[in-house]
This record gives structure tokens, C-alpha cells and sequence, in this order.
DNA sequence: TGTACATCAGTGAACGCGCGTTCACTGATGTAC
DNA sequence: TGTACATCAGTGAACGCGCGTTCACTGATGTAC
């Protein structure tokens, strides 16, 4: 039939409609995991047919590849959100982390907790992007710590990240609260006292 | 064709035939997620057809929901192994959860870790089944530490949890054994001091 | 113990379906003059 | 500024493939006598 409307064919419609095809994948992921991840689908839902995915990407694992990256690098976006510029505070890091908004938010929020247990058995390019933004938050919550070294903010990464990881799974909502409490007040409190 | 071999028509081969259909799934799941699980694939690995399937589960998602169970309790029946009957120390709980070994052996350990972000985002039936291992593990760590609430416990888990995920993510594997080593020392040193 | 037969575990061809990917085509873009 | 045309973003039919599931069939099991 051929095209159905004035549709964009200019190298600037071009651009956007990339920008438009990955954050949705990297929302798509993160909602559903790495390998949920379907051409068609995605580009229906960005109103555009499948064909042209191939104008944009050399394939879907090229796609999931960028999604991941895309994925970690909204979800450290968002964490500094509030910050206006400046690094937040220890306690605003954990306090938003281990927030029920948070929790309930999987297609904006830490995309390391929403696809640990993915990466983890994903091949070895996938890993080593995660890597490189799970050292990343080491580092930065180790300066909010105010630490010289990293050992304490490596606990306390892996302790939000299980916390917030698990608290998805359990079905009770009162008992899901209960947990991220009893977390955020303990991860406060690793903070060696305040300056 | 007909049967290849003098092959199993008894109910007891039957019965055989369903616990290892159901205990490869379970490893499978472990390793490669709860969605990755392909009944033609499955039956293969099993020295089975795919046709026979069905005699033992109705669908392939109630094969999906029987496995997640199954590597669950064998990821419990893993951690008390070493134990002989009598519950392990926390000592031992913990160094064996953030070991190398565990780590590097996905298809037998802790199906919590394996399959944390998946089952977060899967059916409520999946959360319901791994939100009861959790909370059962929540108890156990806190029975463990001589603890009469569960607060640290929650914390602890999440802890475990998480960093054994992680420890999975990062590439660098003297990077990851460091993550391992920090994170033991730290959770051991929550147990309150000792009796 | 031996024979006749109903049961049923497992086989493998067939089904419709959605997948990732390719490609001939369309028509707006944007450049050359 | 206006016209002619090469470029190329996006379309949609088509491809081979593997999927979950069904089903007529085979032949060993195990029961009735």
C-alpha cells in the first residue's frame, strides 16, 4: 500500500525514531527481561513496521546489547534526578533505593536489580556492561559514604540491590514494606558516623 | 518406527521418567532462566520425544511452575547437605553461600539467586512459590544467628543474595572473589556476639 | 504357571503460529544545477 | 527560486525455522482367568 501518512524520511526523523526504537527496548527489558525481546513487537509498539529495524540495527542482539547499556544508564539518570546538579546524599541514595516507589516502578528504576539474575548467565559483552556500572554505583556510594575504600560500599550495593530484587518477588505488599524498611534502616546506619 | 529400544512402559519407569523430566527442567531453569525452558529441548536432554510430554504435565508452564519449586528445594537441600543432620552454623551457612564453588556451580545452588529478577517480574503463582523459600530462609538465617526477630535476618538475606548475583555479573574473576571475601567478612560479623 | 487381552507410556508426523531476517518496492527528502 | 533526480527511510510480503501442542499409532506391561 505504500506509506500511510507524511511519514518522516528525513535523517533528523530518522535519528529520533532510533532514539524512540531504544528506549522502548530498554524499557521493554527491563520489564521483561533481556531475552523477551521481540523485533515485531517492538516496533509495533513504536507504530512502525519491522521491516525498517534492520535501517537502524544490524540485529536483535546488537538491539538488546544497546537496550541493556540504555537500561543502566536511565536507571542512574533517575537516581540523580533529584539531586539538582549536585551528588546526593547517603541517606537520599538509600532512602529513594529502598522506596516502595521504587519497587513498584521496574521500567524506570535500577536496571542492575531488575536484570542481575539475567546478566548473570547472559554471554560475556553483556556482563562486562553491567560490570563496568556496578563498579560505577560502588564508587559512588562509597563517596557518599564517605569512605576511602570501597569494602563497605560493596556490601552495601549488594544489600540494596538483593533487598530491592526481593522485595519484588514477595506477594505480600505489608511483608514487601516490612523488608525494605528493616533494609533501609540498617544500610543508614553502615555510614560510619556522620561528619 | 516404533520403540527404538525394549524401552519403559511400566508405571515405575513412568514415575522415573517424569522425576528426571522434572529435575533436568529444574537445572535448566537454573541455568538459563525460567523462559528459556523448550520442551522439544527438554525431552531431547532426557533421551526422550517431545510427544510423550504430555502424559507427564499438562503444559509447559505448569512444567515451569513444578521446576522453579524443584530447584528451589534443591538449592536447600544443597546448603544443608554439608550439615549431617543437625542445622549448620551461621558460620558455615555463610561462607558456604558467598564460597567460589557456589558461584561457579549455577545448576545446583541457590535457585533464590539464580532466578532473583525473573521471578520478580513472572506470574504470581512463581512469586508465590519462591516467596515462601525466601521467608523460609529468612528463618533459618535467623534461627542461625541466635536471633529472636527476624529484622537482621531480612537484612542478611538480602545481603547473600544479592551479592552472590552480582559476584556472577562481574567479569573480572579476582574483582568477583574480592566482592565474595568483603561481603563474608562483613555478614559474619553480623552475627550478634557469640554464645 | 500359561495364555488372552485391555491398558497405556512413549513415538513421531502434523498442526498453526510467531519468530528474526531479507528484499523489492514506494515516495518523501534533499541536492545539483 | 525552481526543476530534475539520486538517495534512502520505511513498508509489507516472503523466507525458513523452531516452538507448544495434538493425535493415531505401537508394543511392552500387567491383569484376569
Amino acid at each position: 500500500m505504500g506509506l500511510r501518512k507524511s511519514m518522516g524520511h528525513s535523517q533528523v526523523e530518522k535519528a529520533r525514531n532510533r532514539e524512540r526504537i531504544l528506549k522502548e527496548a530498554a524499557s521493554q527489558v527491563r520489564q521483561a527481561g533481556l531475552e523477551s525481546l521481540s523485533v515485531n513487537k517492538l516496533m509495533q509498539s513504536v507504530n512502525l513496521t519491522h521491516g525498517g529495524f534492520y535501517g537502524h540495527f544490524p540485529s536483535r542482539s546488537d538491539l538488546i546489547a544497546e537496550a541493556l547499556e540504555r537500561a543502566l544508564v536511565d536507571g542512574e539518570a533517575m537516581a540523580q534526578a533529584a539531586g539538582e546538579g549536585r551528588p546526593r546524599s547517603y541517606s537520599a541514595m538509600v532512602r529513594g533505593y529502598l522506596s516502595r516507589t521504587h519497587r513498584d516502578s521496574r521500567n524506570s528504576g535500577c536496571a542492575i536489580a531488575a536484570l542481575l539474575s539475567d546478566v548473570g548467565r547472559a554471554d560475556l559483552h553483556a556482563r562486562e556492561v553491567m560490570t563496568a556500572h556496578i563498579e560505577a554505583y560502588f564508587s559512588s556510594i562509597a563517596r557518599a559514604m564517605g569512605e576511602d575504600d570501597e569494602r563497605t560500599a560493596m556490601v552495601a550495593v549488594s544489600t540494596l540491590v538483593g533487598a530491592l530484587a526481593i522485595s519484588r518477588v514477595l506477594t505480600d505488599p505489608k511483608r514487601s514494606d516490612e523488608l525494605l524498611r528493616n533494609v533501609r534502616d540498617y544500610v543508614l546506619s553502615m555510614k560510619p558516623a556522620d561528619a
